[in-house]
DNA sequence: CCGTTGTGTGAACGCTGTGTTACATCCCGC
DNA sequence: GCGGGATGTAACACAGCGTTCACACAACGG
């Protein structure tokens, strides 16, 4: 995980929290120098730290983020916080003396699943998708559609796979504590979820003879 | 710039400095509560204060954001940071003790998102264009003639589309929290959106059976 | 091999939720 | 106050969906 530091000569406390969290620093002079020391693997994302020319260093956050697309991180210091205030080149900031617990979640958010992603709650397994937003289904591209207890009945497998449930089990938990039906039900719903995921994908439900149902 | 406050008894620390920082903190009790007690003007963001029970505070985060479409920024001791990593329930997170600058620039950066859309005076999807400064409202070139809860309602969707909302949810949202109403006054909206709209772009608001409607 | 028990499957039934219409009420300009 | 449009509410019909039933089949134990 390779991180553009700027300016080429950051405080030593930046580096060693950078070092500590996993992270291998790579000084950089200028923007373009950015493509010039660019590892094989790209980079990970940019730090930017904000010293003795705060302006300078903002617009040099937002090169990095505009022409070589990274996420950058701004290291400020606690008196400078105020210069921030409106500016938007930057993805996210950090005041120093920079805690190392912090400066790792920061960049794990900056590197990791884009924001706009994990914006999105969607649950996967496998090729299925459900978006619990807009109560949408899809396997692998194309859309299927799912009535509202199936949909509940598969999202429940999908959020606990792995273990036995029970028809009681999963009476009370997806379809009320306070139902009194046949456990049948639940054998019928199970039914009509395999044949709409499909003969390759059935199996994702597995009898538990005399049990119940495990989703894996 | 109202602000929802979870849990309901914030540190003194934390509400000060939301004070200083030119904010109007609301202390909430759970996750409904935001729904009760939202201005009229709507809420800016909500901060979330992981203490006694983080897991708790970062679900109740999560449903912030999905549920009421809120930036949330979570405060965090210095000794949890730790538990934030692999989470994105939230938007952005602080350290405490709160330093008051950062407080306030991190909330702008919260809140500035937002607030760019909702300057644009004018909303669009596909050839739909709402004009918010003048109420008018137009598909294509032809002008189209909009009651004041029918421009509401589809301000709404078009405000917040690609996932579903309960009648209760729009209920609140565009009637106001304090409305009381059969939720069947959504239902007859709707249609009459639909219907105006026309037959080829009824099919935007889509009917989630037993859930709510979805624009999109 | 048979009997029992549990599960898959298809069809039928009955109910809930929604679309739709009609009507009552409210609001505002005249 | 009157008229007309906008909005809320009630009533009804229907489609979709969940539930139940009946039966066939599979699994298991003796």
């Amino acid at each position: 995980m390779y991180v553009a530091v700027y300016p080429e000569s950051p405080s030593t406390a930046l580096t060693s929290a950078l070092l500590s969290a996993g992270y291998k620093p790579v000084p950089v002079t200028d923007v373009a120098d950015v493509g010039r020391k660019e590892p094989r693997e790209g980079w990970a994302c940019a730090v930017v730290e904000l010293a003795s020319d705060p302006d300078l260093g903002i617009v040099v956050a937002g090169k990095l983020r505009d022409e070589y697309d990274l996420g950058v991180l701004v290291v400020v210091d606690r008196t400078l916080t105020a210069d921030l205030d409106g500016r938007n080149s930057f993805d996210d900031f950090l005041l120093s003396p920079v805690d190392t617990t912090e400066l790792r979640v920061r960049l794990a958010r900056l590197g990791g699943t884009s924001i706009e992603e994990s914006h999105e709650p969607v649950l996967r397994h496998e090729d299925l998708e459900l978006n619990t937003a807009t109560y949408q289904a899809s396997l692998g591209s194309s859309p299927i559609d799912l009535t509202y207890m199936e949909y509940e009945l598969l999202r429940f497998f999908v959020e606990h796979p792995d273990r036995v449930w029970s028809r009681e089990q999963i009476l009370s938990k997806v379809w009320g504590y306070d139902y009194f039906g046949g456990s049948r039900t639940v054998d019928v719903h199970v039914r009509r979820l395999r044949a709409k995921l499909g003969e390759k994908r059935a199996h994702w439900i597995t009898t538990v003879r005399s049990v119940g149902y495990r989703f894996s």
